[in-house]
DNA sequence: CAAAAAACTGAACGCACATACAAAAATTTA
DNA sequence: TAAATTTTTGTATGTGCGTTCAGTTTTTTG
């Protein structure tokens, strides 16, 4: 019984080390410079270990990934639940994907290989949509029962690829703050909206 | 002088076909599965014959980006020679983002691992500078003279920016038409331009 | 405090790759 | 046609990688 419990704290330790180790692997070399040696070396351990807690590298990219997202979608999350009106909610949504320390030129290049290895890769392609999923679903949090059903999907739309173009744009290096960003969407969202539906969202 | 002439020739002949043997490996397997022999393979000629003909696979590469990049940017300017009123300019401009034939899955894959690679190649980030320059100098052509300076700057910000969220989101699978991207990039131009603005650039 | 189990090490292996290069084939020259 | 030159081939070489595993250290058990 403690047998197990202990080994089982061990191994989730190490195999949350090793994923740390990884992203900040990821972040300084990309992802074609993440090699298994750097990985165990960041992480103050010896080549062969990730072998032992992880069934090969692949796993522990997988992980990392999908950690990156979680955080992504974390900082949203926390946004959306100060948020009172419907109109804070979108700006919670959209400020929540250009987090502070998190919308950074490394990171969002970072992401950007992935988004390009989704192509050839299943697991990835399946993290991605669960991600756009959520996206999707928060900004019809905001436009439902607001908004005609075609007029909210072409928004979100709209919305979505921007905030997508501002990512890419950002892993290019050029620089746009996450405020100039969330103002830039925020801006759009406007223009896309007629008064009175703004109006409405406001309430 | 013939001797001269003649290798030339056959010269220029070898490097394009290697070139578009390699774009073609590229939209197939990605950057990561595009290898020497493969590209030779494809080509119809020995895996040697690559150091023969470029300094090493990072020159194959390098001309296969630029080659798609002006694939590209001669799409839009076709559109533009034809455009009378500033209005139609906008609408080539865009419309020329997405062409029939070239805004595919494969394509989008392809130009996004070269966006991640750009971080750490100095010849790729000048290409894609390039690249950025020729659409902001096009969108100016538009707005030039007839909005003032900031509000020219945000618009084209947003523009470019959605043109390449939905090069990301046609990368990642989600499929939207090039009339259908049109068409979305064109609602949020008209949005974003007062009314008075639109009748003068109608002109 | 042994004995047993778990955690960890690091050298070794096999593989895939980019590149080099000597030899061969094809082409041009005289 | 014979020599010279260019073009092409296919193997060889070196490198870096992921993974394995026999052995070592550390921790737990009885």
């Amino acid at each position: 019984m403690t047998k197990i419990a202990f080994r089982t704290r061990i191994e989730d330790l190490r195999r949350r080390e090793l994923i740390q180790a990884a992203h900040r692997v990821f972040m300084q070399h990309g992802l074609g410079g993440m090699t298994t040696k750097r990985i165990c070396e960041e992480a103050g351990m010896s080549p062969g270990i990730l072998s032992y807690y992880f069934k090969g590298k692949e796993d522990v990219l997988f992980a990392m990934v999908r950690l990156n997202n979680r955080l992504l979608m974390e900082a949203v999350a926390t946004g959306l639940a100060q948020a009172t009106t419907r109109w804070g909610r979108l700006e919670a949504i959209i400020a929540g994907n250009f987090p502070e320390g998190l919308f950074e030129t490394n990171i969002a290049n970072a992401w950007l290989s992935v988004c390009a290895a989704s192509a050839t890769n299943q697991r990835y392609a399946r993290l991605q949509r669960i991600f756009y999923a959520r996206l999707q679903s928060n900004l019809a949090s905001v436009f439902r029962d607001a908004l005609p059903d075609a007029r909210f999907k072409q928004i979100a739309l709209a919305l979505g690829t921007m905030i997508d173009g501002l990512w890419l744009r950002r892993a290019t290096g050029e620089a746009l703050s996450p405020q100039d960003s969330t103002t830039l969407v925020l801006s759009v969202a406007v223009a896309l909206l007629t008064e009175a539906e703004r109006a409405q969202l406001a309430a």
